[in-house]
DNA sequence: CCTCTCGATGGAAACGTTTCCATGCCTTCT
DNA sequence: AGAAGGCATGGAAACGTTTCCATCGAGAGG
């Protein structure tokens, strides 16, 4: 039993035709009883199993679904593949993943891989769409598919988060409490369209709420010291009272970072994040933020995909303001006036919040150190 | 050009035999430069790519290996296959993923298929690497795999942490701080070979160090209310003054819901969690944890199947105590005597801590609701 | 009693590769 | 000049399935 048993010793053993063996392993097709105990006699004996491998040459089918994203180790993704292989294994589907780590190279080479491997169907994230070389061949090939956190191109399908509408709700609440100065805070700007997207409406939403122009403070790696740039950053954009960072895992570090700089949060600095990770209503103060459905998203994508396959009805994706909502936290509160030592005079007293107050004095004090 | 183009096309386009484009394009054997021209050129005009399905039947392999966890929507398991596949891909195998969602009969069946996809080895986590019928399957086939975060049976490797150790280790931190009096808290008790690792090393570490037995407090589904259960199990375990959870979520769960019941932490109540997820050094509290390194251990099981696979020599796993260390944080402080009113008499002074002193007095206050 | 039909069964082709082996030709050595 | 060897190439088998088609026997209907 060093090599696994084929269908050739099970019908050797039952003294048939692999044909008969195929026909009673899959009920297609008929055979006499005594034939059907025979044969399923040496199939325990010899223990038996189809090699998909044999069966997929023959049906064209893989019963394999590839799933690319940048990375599981953000939860983001990691809750949305998790809800696509929610959907894809009780359908008899497997998921081979691919986390690119936000490199095209990777990613167009595993996809690749993943065609040449003859899976039934991709859902997945690009780092983008329109320039996608993988998307392209996806398309020459006629593979099912559905793209997820990108904006879909035309003749595309994608369940995404509206990260353009839900960033504009981040600049009306900031907006709704009276900031007027902020910044937009990310990670690996370039290389991620839902980034680029987030700040386009962040900057419109700002625009539209009549507030300053956001300024950019993009950093490169991770592992950068967010806490010296932070400094910089206020040293060089004076007079910021907000900061919208593109996702929670990064408003958060933010937060610590102020905390470095002696800044209070809310007090000095209103910090609001994106994705809604499920930590940041455990955080003391708990964190503003743009909540999203990773899961949902996987699973829809998933079920497209399927839908593709056996040519059923595609699920409806949800409309723009179904895909996220805005939830109110600790780190975001009302800008109140005060004696305001850059020169603008804070003479309306804001009618909505009674009860604000100013924070502690001398922030920021940037020449100190 | 429906159906992609096979070796076949390429041959007759080229005007040669199947065997001389295979040579040609694995270079695996000589032919002429004008041959290597013409069979090139087809390759380029017909799009062509090999199937990885007949190459997988011919060669019996399939450049994929098999990765079965619980559920990636934990991040120890979302890191621990991000460090895996990490390891897989430059390596040119592609990972099929399977989350079995803590269910024993899942991960029978996914198994079983993976296996008759052929996958060239597996890294995985069962729910009871004694008993499982999956792992069984595994050995009889001969298949090269690697646990995770299993205790490895006889004849099996495993990366994973030392439940038992870390979780004496906790006990010692407890003791060092004076407590006398814990709780355990565990998800998914049953079901998981982790949790019942966890809660024996801690029994142990806390005979050892003179301490009273832990209760055990156990939630089944992760829906529950924990601020209710938590109330009942205080007030049915007086005295209690330390909290080891299972793992970092239900720390933070219990710390909420700690406050929910108008406990301060750690005041009243010091928590200690299991994993060392990044999250738990930004609240506050900072969280007391055992922190751990998934992706290590990932990455560490997909060298010891790569090597399986390839007959070199296998990674060394790490000693039990590198597998581990405990972070102190703000939600395990000294326990401070003070006047106690459970009627114990603090008489014996105890001589190894002068400085013990008693909690806060009126904390939980029982029968008061 | 003969034919027709139908159920049961097996042989063989096909799916897309790789690889063994045979063939033919050209070079090179004796 | 003849033999030997090496290179370039193609045919065909093999991998493990499914499925089409043919065969065979038996029961039914005339």
């Amino acid at each position: 039993m060093r090599q696994p048993a084929t269908i050739k010793d099970v019908a050797q053993k039952a003294g048939c035709g692999v044909a008969t063996v195929s026909r009673v392993l899959n009920k297609t097709g008929p055979a006499s009883a005594e034939m059907r105990d025979r044969v399923l006699a040496a199939v325990n004996e010899l223990d038996f199993q189809f090699s998909e491998v044999g069966r997929s040459l023959q049906s064209n089918t893989t019963r394999t679904i590839g799933c690319v994203v940048p990375s599981i180790a953000n939860p983001v993704y990691a809750d949305a593949v998790q809800g696509a292989q929610d959907v894809f294994l009780p359908a008899g589907y497997q998921t081979l993943l691919i986390c690119t780590n936000y490199d095209a190279e990777i990613e167009t080479q595993a996809i690749r891989t993943l065609i040449a491997k003859h899976v039934d169907g991709l859902v997945l994230t690009v780092s983008d769409p329109e320039t996608s070389e993988a998307l392209a061949f996806i398309e020459s090939r006629q593979v099912p598919h559905c793209l997820l956190f990108n904006m879909a191109p035309t003749n595309h399908t994608s369940w995404s988060v509206h990260d353009q509408a839900a960033a504009g709700r981040v600049a009306d609440a900031f907006a709704e409490n009276n900031h007027e100065r902020t910044g937009f805070l990310a990670l690996k700007f370039l290389s991620s369209d839902r980034a680029r997207q987030r700040y386009n409406g962040f900057v419109e939403g700002c625009a539209r709420n009549g507030m300053h122009k956001p300024a950019l403070l993009e950093i490169d790696e991770s592992n950068e010291d967010l806490t010296d740039l932070l400094g910089a950053f206020l040293r060089d954009n004076p007079g910021i009272t907000g900061i919208f960072a593109s996702n929670d895992f990064l408003a958060l570090a933010a937060i610590r970072s102020a905390r470095e700089l002696s800044l209070d949060v809310p007090g000095d600095l209103s910090i609001v994040g994106f994705d809604g990770i499920g930590f940041g209503s455990m955080v003391m103060p708990s964190l503003a933020t743009i909540v999203t459905d990773p899961r949902m998203l996987g699973g829809g994508a998933g079920e497209t995909v399927l839908s593709m396959i056996n040519g059923t009805a595609a699920p409806q994706t949800p409309s723009p303001d179904q895909t996220f909502h805005f939830r109110a936290g600790g780190s975001l509160v009302p800008l109140v006036a005060e004696s305001k030592d850059d020169g603008k005079v804070a003479a309306f007293p804001p009618s909505s919040n009674p009860t604000r107050k100013m924070s502690k004095s001398n922030r920021r004090d940037q020449n100190e150190t």
